[in-house]
DNA sequence: TGGGCCACTTAGTACGCTCCCA
DNA sequence: TGGGAGCGTACTAAGTGGCCCA
């Protein structure tokens, strides 16, 4: 078996310098993965074709799943949102309806015992909760659209848009060849973006160097262009002194000064930051135009460097009600176009000029449009959570299909499932970065060990994943999966493809059959919340007080305090050879006595200097694990994990949901905080 | 079936603010 | 008072997956 050294090599990239630690996330997850199915009892083995209404939870149930019914959303025809209210049942089957009458009437007892917890817990800061509590439109009690409609009116002022350009002052200078040299506005605006950079890495990389100067040769007056041929005659030095003294400046400004700013921002967050959505006031998460710059991708990224243009109103499109306001354009501007499209959720978009690609300004995630979605997701989970010892089954008899194609997407389903790997789009190649996930996987990308220390039929995965982290990982394997892989690898180059019978499409195509909904990611959902529950359930020790409920060291505590360990160790030896690269520039440096190699051994010394800073926090934060026993779930919490489990959590051992989620979160998950019980079951 | 387009979710990074400690 | 850690947030890149059309 092969391994192809192009793609370790970029591992060894200073580049990568977060990445193991991340990678170490990723392994993390793997391992919860190889577990998440062991022991996994059967919830349901009959697999029902149930109709649904998407929102397969009422409010404040209990979840019985011979209950629990299920419908598309596309099928959905007139579709109710279960609730506690009495009217408004019309849609609902009986049971359900009982089932909320009920649970009213319980959430209001629980109300009530919670007020009176409440007095005694915090008597300054409950009054404004509940203010806030009674001010917050509860859209999950409402009815929700049907047939893709997302809105019945909105109205919005549109984008804000980046400042213009402020040409430098006259006495900070642009150098060609040792030659102060006058720049015309459009060519030192984007000399400029590079000269903020300066002090990054990457503009030491050819790649980005290379971009960067055919872009902004292409800004440059027909003189410029004669003049300026080779970037390594430009400094920009000048300018860059001059944006760090800004920033200084900025930082040093009186309280007054920043205070004035803040309520700058603040009005413009009133004045845009809101929209209309059909009678609901609701925040928009990014209504700035993202301002001109140079690109900077992930990882590798072929693109770097490139200059990603100024957004003007003639390339914006408008999205909101025909009878609403319109936005208006600035001053002697138009929009390329106002559309009411209420099938889509965006309100303005245009098109990006890198990979032309779409960009959006979007809701807010506690939104009501962004809030069902997320619930919906959910519910998806839920209702894997179903059918998947089903379609485990299937995928294992599938191991043994004659058919290759069936062969393929079984061991690929199995990978997703138990290695919670991302599907794996195709991507095109020269536009982004090298990575891959499940489908996408090369052979390049596995070794296989009929026998790895002690273990038999080990499957060693080292690729780059989403976002360039690296994923490696050595898993022991069923037999079956071992023997396939074999098999698919046979014949086959490095960079072929590990499963040429298959794709995404194919593969969610296949999902869907398996489950109305079901798609790669759905997995994740489903596995990580899963996990979750199961280890609160086994790890709340009852007697425990609050704070050590909430610090309860996980089960994988050991194994991540080893990988802390070998990013500690890696980060040692990145740290040895830049200080020996330093070493080799100074010599260099002494011999030569010009500018630019006294420019690399300034770059040297920054390096080392971010790599020491790095390996500290690394030992920091061992001991901070090692101290309070805490894992880090930043992006889980927020997209994989259902906050139900949590609030459920929460709610059954009386501790503040504040503990567990700050106030972004809080809003995100207005509709779990509101809806789920302590028995809630995911 | 495959490619392109589009809409949307998931993700890391940079930066600013707050709080705490010396 | 200054500085640093940690948290929260803004920003925007990079994914997924559905749909449409040839």
């Amino acid at each position: 078996i092969h391994y192809s050294h192009k793609h370790k090599d970029k591992y060894k990239d200073k580049e990568h310098k977060h990445k193991d630690h991340k990678k170490d996330k990723e392994r993390e997850k793997s391992k919860h993965g190889s577990r998440y199915w062991m022991g996994m009892k059967s919830l349901d083995g009959k697999v029902k074709k149930e109709k649904e209404n998407g929102f397969a939870s009422p409010p404040h149930m209990k979840i019985e799943p011979e209950e629990d019914f299920y419908h598309s959303p596309k099928l959905a025809k007139s579709l109710k949102r279960e609730r506690d209210d009495d009217n408004d049942l019309d849609f609902k089957p009986k049971k359900i309806k009982t089932e909320n009458d009920k649970k009213a009437k319980k959430r209001k007892q629980e109300d009530e015992s919670k007020k009176t917890k409440d007095k005694k817990a915090e008597v300054t800061g409950k009054k404004k909760v509940k203010k806030e509590a009674e001010e917050k439109w509860k859209w999950w009690e409402e009815e929700r659209y049907t047939d893709g409609v997302k809105w019945k009116f909105l109205e919005h002022k549109g984008p804000v848009f980046a400042p213009p350009y402020e040409p430098l002052p006259s006495n900070v200078k642009f150098y060609y060849d040792g030659k102060p040299m006058k720049l015309s506005p459009e060519a030192e605006e984007v000399a400029t973006f590079f000269s903020k950079m300066l002090d990054h890495e990457y503009t030491t990389k050819d790649i980005f160097r290379k971009n960067f100067f055919k872009d902004w040769r292409k800004e440059m007056t027909s003189e410029e262009k004669a003049k300026i041929t080779d970037l390594k005659k430009c400094n920009f030095t000048e300018m860059s002194e001059y944006f760090k003294g800004l920033s200084e400046a900025r930082k040093a400004m009186t309280k007054e000064q920043k205070l004035k700013i803040k309520e700058e921002n603040e009005r413009l967050l009133q004045e845009y930051g809101f929209c209309i959505m059909d009678n609901h006031r609701e925040r928009i998460a990014n209504f700035r135009i993202e301002p001109p710059g140079l690109f900077r991708g992930r990882g590798d990224h072929p693109k770097m460097g490139m200059l990603k243009r100024r957004i003007r109103p003639q390339d914006i499109i408008i999205n909101c009600s025909k009878n609403s306001k319109h936005p208006e354009p600035p001053p002697g501007t138009k929009w390329k176009e106002v559309r009411h499209d209420n099938k889509v959720t965006w309100l303005v978009s245009w098109t990006e000029n890198i990979q032309g690609s779409i960009k959006y300004i979007m809701l807010n995630p506690s939104s009501r449009i962004k809030g069902e979605k997320d619930w919906q997701k959910y519910e998806t989970a839920r209702r894997l959570k179903k059918c998947v010892d089903r379609i485990r089954a299937q995928y294992r008899e599938d191991w043994k299909s004659k058919e290759m194609r069936v062969r393929q997407r079984a061991v690929a389903i199995y990978f997703i499932d138990k290695l919670a790997l991302r599907a794996g789009n195709e991507k095109e190649e020269g536009e982004t970065a090298d990575t891959v996930g499940c489908c996408s996987l090369r052979v390049e990308h596995i070794k296989l060990y009929p026998e790895n220390e002690g273990q038999e039929y080990v499957v060693e995965f080292d690729f780059l994943g989403k976002d360039s982290i690296r994923y490696y990982n050595k898993v022991p394997v069923e037999k079956r999966v071992f023997k396939n892989l074999q098999l698919f690898m046979e014949n086959k180059e490095p960079d072929d493809d590990l499963f040429d019978r298959l794709n995404t499409s194919v593969l969610n195509k296949h999902l869907q059959e398996l489950m109305d909904g079901l798609s790669a990611k759905v997995f994740r959902t489903y596995n990580a919340s899963i996990t979750l529950q199961q280890q609160l359930k086994e790890l709340t020790n009852e007697d425990e007080n609050i704070p050590a409920k909430i610090l309860a060291p996980p089960k994988t505590f050991e194994k991540s305090m080893q990988n802390l360990q070998a990013k500690i160790d890696a980060k040692r030896d990145q740290l040895a050879n830049a200080k020996r690269d330093l070493k080799a520039a100074k010599a260099d440096a002494k011999g030569l006595r010009d500018d630019k190699s006294k420019k690399t051994v300034e770059t040297k010394r920054k390096a080392v200097q971010r790599i020491e800073e790095q390996l500290m926090k690394l030992e920091v934060q061992a001991t901070d694990r090692e101290e309070n026993k805490q894992i880090a779930l930043g992006t889980s919490k927020l997209n994989y994990l259902d906050p139900r489990i949590s609030v459920a959590w929460c709610k059954k051992w009386g501790i503040p949901i504040e503990k567990i989620y700050n106030k972004t979160q809080r809003e995100k998950f207005a509709w779990a905080i509101d809806m789920a019980e302590k028995d809630f079951e995911f």
